[in-house]
DNA sequence: ATAGAGATTGCCT
DNA sequence: GGCAATCTCTATA
């Protein structure tokens, strides 16, 4: 018995625009063994069209899921010691990913402690994609993990529906390709990262790069 | 072959 | 706010 209840996705949910899917992310439960967690923020890269993605280059051996087929983890390890996730998406070829940045924890809260020694409230344990990863225990192993097959991380459909006004912004750390307002977070919700970075809701903020 | 930057985090001042 | 930790990949030689 999985630690919460709700139906996977499917693959046909992979199998879209990964700036469609990124949206649709937002509360859906990232499940793990027996720890879990709502996902609040995500980010898109498109691959060859997106200078900011690894795919931006080509296929390197780091790279390879990306370029497979939708439905599967891309994790990579990153600054010589963080794991980060993304779910892959698109048709097979066209390597473009979701970022999962963030979640709200929401079981195995002790075996995410004992994983985060770092983290002294509950808000440090998934607000980032490296948080977020070491917490759920994913790493180099859950690489190309099939998020549809019955074993292994996988991402639950509980009945929660997608925010109708998700925050959006420029995703967060990249040094290219910040026109893009590719970044996607539950608004006011703690557990988002980067909550001092400059966020707009698309409604309350029409124009971009014109604030103070 | 070697150097520098990177989809980050945590500890320091 | 600054910066170290330290693997993968790219650029340059």
């Amino acid at each position: 018995m999985r630690p919460v209840p709700g139906r996977r996705l499917p693959r046909s949910f992979y199998a879209r625009d990964a700036r469609v899917v990124a949206p649709e992310l937002l509360n859906k439960v990232l499940v793990h063994g027996d720890r879990a967690a709502r996902i609040v923020e995500v980010e898109a890269y498109a691959g060859a069209d997106d200078p900011a993605s690894h795919a931006y280059r080509g296929l390197t051996p780091r790279t390879t899921v990306m370029f497979g087929p939708p439905g599967h983890l891309y994790v990579y390890f990153t600054y010589g010691m963080h794991w980060c996730a993304n779910a892959v998406c698109g048709p097979p070829g066209v390597a473009s990913a979701v970022l999962l940045r963030a979640g709200v924890p929401l079981a195995g809260l002790s075996a995410m402690e004992a994983a985060r020694p770092a983290a002294r409230r509950v808000t440090d344990l998934c607000s980032g994609p490296a948080k977020l990863c070491q917490a759920l225990g994913i790493d180099g192993a859950s690489n190309g993990a099939d998020l549809v097959g019955a074993k292994g991380p996988t991402i639950l459909d509980d009945g929660m529906p997608t925010p109708t006004e998700p925050g959006l912004s420029a995703r967060i750390g990249v040094k290219t390709g910040t026109e893009l307002p590719w970044r996607w977070f539950v608004e006011g919700d703690p557990n988002v990262s980067g909550l001092g970075h400059r966020a707009r809701s698309p409604r309350s903020a029409p124009r971009m790069g014109t604030e103070p």
